[in-house]
DNA sequence: CCTCAAGACCGGCTGC
DNA sequence: TGCAGCCGGTCTTGA
């Protein structure tokens, strides 16, 4: 599942390959069509797959961009500008090939939903196994005001201070911290994996109630995150199950999880503990986490 | 008005 | 071999 660090090496690798190119073909799978003619808005939101296939139609790629875990496509049409905003969900993944049989992996190539064909004949193929990606096309970012209400990137010098502000929020009071730092209104670009990750080094345990955390560890536990973050992006990423960059290259961050899906403490060797937290499994080690 | 649970969107994988 | 159930990022809807 691709968070932050993963989605932005997928911005990165696209970014030299298709900026400035001029979309000619677009294809959408019989699969997101019969969806949508039962009534579902399956990746495509917002949309018929027809009417976003044609509006797509002889736009040029501009910009792309990350924005917590979306994918930002700022396009032109003629002289309007629009953007597709594009996430992930779980299993999304973007090819730039030049033939859909260029894609080796045979889960990928039958669970190709948008081909994009630029003028120079290459194409960007959208493969996402589960759908549980989105692709939507806006005029602009507040036309769908969810995109407003991302906290900002963890990178950003205020983002620690929204983080403390945010947490002493009513609603968050009671709520366990892992479940707080994985809500994009508070921290952007921190899933399961990382906060998971996060919570173990510092030593705090993900049930922890928000309103038991001092201000002190909150901006340690901050400063860890961003760390953590910061370590996988250099790695480009952590390859796990159906995550995949865009060369299908595996990242390097996976070999640095200490936590994440393990089944003992590389700390103190105990076997570790599972938990669901805010609907996600949580693993983390009762010895070390407090 | 706020909060929370449930619903929507799925198929690979596990385990019986 | 078959099949039920698990898993999860985010927004939306209903209570």
């Amino acid at each position: 599942m691709p968070e932050l660090p993963e989605v932005d090496g997928v911005v990165e690798a696209l970014k030299p390959v298709v900026t400035g190119k001029e979309i000619s073909d677009v294809q959408v799978s019989e699969t997101l069509q019969k969806s949508f003619a039962l009534g579902k808005e399956s990746i495509i939101k917002n949309s018929s797959p027809d009417a976003f296939a044609q509006a797509l139609l002889g736009m040029t790629i501009e910009k792309i961009e990350r924005r917590a875990k979306y994918i930002f496509f700022t396009m032109q049409k003629n002289t309007a500008p629009y953007v597709f905003v594009n996430h992930l969900g779980m299993t999304g993944a973007w090819f730039t090939v030049n033939d859909l049989a260029d894609i080796t992996e045979e889960k990928y190539r039958k669970h190709a939903h948008i081909s994009i064909t630029f003028s120079d004949g290459s194409k960007m193929i959208y493969s996402d196994i589960r759908r549980f990606g989105e692709c939507r096309l806006l005029e602009k970012i507040s036309d769908y005001p969810p995109l407003l209400q991302m906290a900002p990137e963890p990178f950003a010098d205020e983002a620690c201070e929204y983080f403390i502000a945010k947490t002493k929020l009513a609603k968050y009071q009671n709520k366990p911290i892992k479940a707080v730092i994985m809500d994009g209104h508070v921290i952007s670009g921190c899933g399961n994996i990382y906060a998971t990750e996060s919570l173990f080094r510092i030593g705090m345990h993900p049930n922890r109630q928000c309103q038991r955390i001092s201000d002190k560890n909150k901006r340690a536990l901050f400063a860890e995150i961003v760390a953590v973050l910061q370590e996988s992006l250099a790695l480009g990423g952590s390859t796990i199950s159906d995550y995949r960059n865009i060369n299908g290259e595996a990242g390097g961050m996976q070999d640095r999880l200490q936590m994440y899906g393990k089944k003992h403490c590389p700390t103190c060797q105990q076997a570790t503990k599972q938990v669901t937290i805010a609907g996600r499994t949580s693993t983390y080690c009762g010895h070390c986490q407090h």
